[in-house]
DNA sequence: TCTGAAAATGGACCTTT
DNA sequence: AAAGGTCCATTTTCAGA
């Protein structure tokens, strides 16, 4: 049951966060394995849940989508049925990329992403203004993505 | 030049934004595409930067990164070799996974992957207490991640 | 689009701890 | 038993005709 990673799996999950496409043989001779070694470990993570999928990262500005939208959102009423409407609404929309339910002055954290204002604006209309549940919301309009990544932190030497 | 993609390419990105471990005869069977037609159109969408990259998506659960926390900040003075000191601190902290630079009440909004509260606390010092350029933060703090990932929507047939 | 070479993956089997 | 290494078959990628 121990799904403690030694240092050889650190180092993997490290490289392959990064990019996913080094062949097996390659991360072999990074992290000093051979190839069939490397193969068992990636079948393991995966199996184990650890490395959850692999997923090509798409450059939202390529594809026109150059809008990034922070919102934070207060519900009226925390009933669980009514959370888990919104909860759903949310996760269907393919423009919020992200939703987090968090304590604190606000109860979601929505991340879109969109290809114009008016699309944002109507996202808003569909997801918060036709909602009596939401309170009120904020929005902070992203002028520059720093950095993007869901990278974990691995230590290599723990 | 034209950037613009077909309804080929919308669906294999659509396809590889959610799994990119599928092989390319694979890909070609659900797009009606030979292997080596896919195999060049991948090609392309990474060479022409559409696809930023391949990554492995780790559990956070599973490494006992068990906290998200979304944190806004609000900057002193927007003087430019400030923010860069900033985005530079920010963006070198693995614990940072995201840093959105932002127009509106806010300045910065930061997500979090930490092991602790104790983790984020001592974060929170090194990046925000310690440096007197931030007038102030705010600490939301996750308690369920309804939804993550970084895809982009992309409309099959447009 | 087809064919085939080269590369990568993944299993079998043996060895070490 | 658990994990590594070598070798080999199968699958996948990818270029040329």
């Amino acid at each position: 049951m121990s799904t403690s990673l030694d240092s050889f799996d650190r180092k993997l999950l490290m490289e392959l966060q990064e990019n996913a496409q080094i062949p097996q043989n390659e991360l072999g001779a990074r992290v000093n394995l051979s190839t069939a070694a490397v193969n068992r470990r990636l079948r393991r993570l995966s199996e184990a849940g650890i490395i959850e999928r692999y997923a090509a990262i798409v450059s939202p500005d390529k594809v026109t989508y150059n809008l990034t939208i922070i919102a934070t959102v207060e519900v009226e009423s925390e009933q669980l049925d009514h959370l888990d409407a919104m909860r759903r609404s949310f996760t269907q929309c393919p423009q919020v990329q992200q939703c987090y339910y968090v304590a604190g002055e606000w109860d979601f954290v929505l991340i879109f992403t969109a290809r114009s204002m008016d699309e944002y604006t109507e996202l808003t209309r569909q997801l918060f203004l036709s909602n009596n549940n939401i309170k009120r919301f904020k929005t902070l309009v992203s002028m520059s993505r720093v950095k993007v990544g869901l990278s974990i932190p691995i230590d290599v030497d723990e």
